[in-house]
DNA sequence: ATGAAAGCGCTAACAA
DNA sequence: TTGTTAGCGCTTTCAT
């Protein structure tokens, strides 16, 4: 059979409240009784069981992930961000994938809500930005952190300086001498989208150039519409000398459609993207963009909300900081690469 | 308050046990009955409390699904799988990365078991080959399923015949006029790697070409391998005009060690890989592979084990199709690719 | 600082 | 086919 906290309260010759305090680190228990039941714990190898606790203190120890998002390596990174903090205090994650634009978006959630009844959501981009869901969780007390929300002020989470990420980038190709740069837009529903185009827009200004809308093409994060969005900036009658795409998957759409039109990156186009996913460093020429630390990112969300799940704290807004990644993929217009 | 099973039973004029007999699909129930009972459960918008029923019959309704796998885009496919899977029968999916290699691996496993008891278990490779875990979980009469495991017998889950599947892949290299083909080899901990060089060697068999160990590389599923395992390809004193990688991560790193070396493809050499996932799509050239259906092979190996955990059958080995997927890195040796 | 009693919401075992 | 009783392993509330 296995150890129940009866049995270590036995072994201990305490009460089982008294095993539940130190299981639960409460207060009002001597140092000393605290340790001997945290060796009898260990001696019998004893592990709490969860639906137990869970009927008692109508707690789920369970913290729901929910996204919409394309991007495997951005998924799997804020994942694995997420588990290490769960773990540490021994609450479960469980994952939803979601389709935020399927009617029965709220329905999903809710039903996952009643049904799992997570103590707490880490929320990722664009579902961090759905007015009706975040409006309903406050109503209903379920509390949520956010990776990137397009609404910060109210909310605990994570977010980066992605305005001034983007204008940073950007700034690298005016410094490199380009005058011509393009923007590929990311999806409209995604804050991202609106800081990276603001960041470019800076850059532009910082470096006197006027703002021209035929150089902004939309797209939505998607390697298929930075193919698209390439093909139409190729055909433009004075082609841009550099491209800065809203994140790595349309710039090696990007880079795709430059290998298709004979293009030479970045003898003929400089190319950047953001988030430094894995296929920045995996195709040919590796692009420079915009680390985003998509684990730590959802380390730290995660430790928000278990703050606030834990009582030990409110959760903050925290920041974290970005780099410029210089890779192959930008140079000097007319610049050189090696190429064997 | 929370409607209770209780209030159902209440409201639809029978005993809490013939609405326990109804949610848990058990027979003894008069028809006309089990639909009264049901639609008073939707009236009331009734959701069972999980820890409760976890509680009370010693089960927790939760499928973990295992995985250490540096592929992000194979671990969510299979996860999306498995949560649909898990869905369906109202089953709850943990994730858990895992290191093969470290020290505590069987350790981290045990702690996952006796914490969070999953009713079973989903492993994917190569923690599917672990002897030693599959003993214990055998031991301890722990349900699981496997994703393409290296050893069938016995197991329940699903597989490819991946043998065939590179077989094909290379005949493709032969049909197009290739008499110098080259491997690069999977992390050698995976059956996978072991199935794919089998295929590679049928196939120069059954051309009646000799095998040459100089063609053979030993990579690791890393693009980094890929690279490397190309150049030193790309030094022979006699180049292979095509290389057929263990996966599509290696067939970009070829790729990419192609045109660090000025190489064309597939004008000079022709690449291939496997997996179809989504690098091969977003390379120029796009890469020429094997589709392995990864979601329908997650939901397939749930299903298998959903239908031990509910006793609705024994599951089986389910064998799934793979498809070749021709692109544009393979053609014949000095073929041509448009290039603007 | 510690303990005793009650009960969380459901299902198992048994009875009718 | 349906119902009754007991109890899963923990935490709560309240007492001491």
């Amino acid at each position: 059979m296995r150890v129940r906290l009866e049995d270590v309260a036995r072994a201990a010759g305490v009460s089982p409240k008294t095993v539940s305090r130190v299981l639960n680190e409460e207060a009002n228990v001597r140092e000393s009784t605290r340790e001997r039941v945290r060796s009898v714990m260990a001696a019998l190898n004893y592990r709490p069981n969860l639906p137990a606790r869970s009927l008692a203190s109508n707690q789920s120890f369970l913290v729901a992930n929910l996204y919409d998002n394309p991007s495997p390596g951005y998924v799997t990174e804020i994942q694995a961000g997420v588990l290490e903090a769960c773990d540490l205090h021994r609450y479960s994650m469980m994952v939803r994938p979601l389709n935020i634009e399927a009617d029965d978006f709220l329905q999903r959630v809710e039903t996952l809500i009643l049904y799992h009844r997570p103590d707490g959501l880490v929320l990722t981009p664009p579902i961090t930005d759905h007015a009706e869901l975040l409006q309903r969780l406050n109503q209903q007390g379920v509390p949520y952190a956010s990776v990137s929300p397009r609404e910060r002020a109210g909310t605990i989470g994570v977010f980066m300086d992605e305005q001034q990420a983007a204008r940073d980038m950007v700034m690298h190709l005016l410094a490199l001498g380009h005058r011509r740069i393009a923007h590929v837009m990311g999806h409209r529903a995604h804050g991202a989208s609106g800081w990276r185009l603001d960041g470019y827009r800076d850059a532009l200004a910082a470096g006197g150039l006027p703002y021209d809308s035929t150089l902004v093409v939309q797209g939505d994060f998607s390697f298929a519409s930075g193919v698209a969005a390439a093909r139409q900036l190729f055909s433009l009658q004075r082609r841009p000398t550099a491209i800065f795409a809203g994140n790595d998957d349309m710039a090696s759409g990007v880079i795709w459609a430059a290998a298709e039109r004979g293009l030479s990156i970045p003898n003929d186009v400089s190319v950047c993207g953001f988030d430094d996913m894995p296929i920045s460093r995996q195709i040919w020429p590796t692009i420079t963009t915009i680390r985003q630390p998509g684990h730590e990112m959802g380390r730290l969300a995660a430790l928000q909300l278990l703050e606030v799940l834990r009582g030990s704290g409110t959760g903050r807004m925290v920041e974290v900081p970005y780099a410029v990644q210089l890779r192959e993929s930008t140079a000097a217009p007319g610049g050189n690469l090696r190429r064997g």
